[in-house]
DNA sequence: CTCCATACGTCGCGTCGCTATATATAGCGA
DNA sequence: TCGCTATATATAGCGACGCGACGTATGGAG
């Protein structure tokens, strides 16, 4: 699925993977990828410029480490961070059901 | 709510306003605002521009009237466009659904 | 006569996801 | 040994598009 559509839920996505965890960046693009069957399969160039904005905002702090030789970035969330996480999760269900409605045809959800 | 996050939806929005029959600009921007209860108030710089792009790709055709001394430009569905509504709709579902997977929380929809 | 709703329009800004590209290591198969 | 792939991170520049601000004009209510 094309993921071109994300504007400005990306970073409820990105909060929502670090929530069970501290994860380092391709960890959340693969967690991403797996919970929703492939279907989410976001870009390098997305992820890090996106995780690098929630650092700079204060939702995700993180800390530089090197696993298998590999140095790696590894994030987790802040007090700030879950909070957003649920706001956005808040603001998510309004929208969605605000465009399900407005958009129509099979009324709320697929149960077909 | 911001119509902020709209990037991409917006277009299937607009079709489906026109979908039980021809409307005008200022109707259609009602006609969403009136089923979402106006959690969907979208300004008329976003409106209006969207429509014209509508009508570039064929999905929309309108014509120009004059109904009580002001102007009028009244769009209807092509036929491309309720094949795109369809494709949009389903689109919608796919996404929908995938955000909703990965952003957790609320399993689907909001039951509660 | 003023004010608001109706009705249309456009310019420019800002946001932000994506493509393309770059660097570096580990491991596997040829 | 030589690629090739997966892992892991990074950034520059592009392009799309919704939105704010503004401009024009009419009709009706107060």
């Amino acid at each position: 699925m094309r993921a071109e559509a994300l504007k400005g839920h990306l970073d409820g996505l990105l909060l929502a993977a670090l929530e069970d965890g501290p994860r380092h960046g391709y960890a959340v693009k693969e967690a991403l990828r797996d919970t929703t069957d492939g279907r989410l399969d976001l870009p390098t160039g997305t992820v890090y410029p996106a995780l690098h904005r929630l650092e700079q905002a204060g939702l995700i702090s993180g800390s530089w480490s090197v696993v298998g030789g590999r140095r790696r970035r590894t994030y987790e969330l802040t007090e700030d961070g879950r909070r957003s996480l649920a706001g956005a999760r808040d603001h998510w269900q309004e929208f969605a059901t605000a465009i399900s409605t407005a958009l129509g045809g099979t009324p709320w959800p697929a149960t077909s």
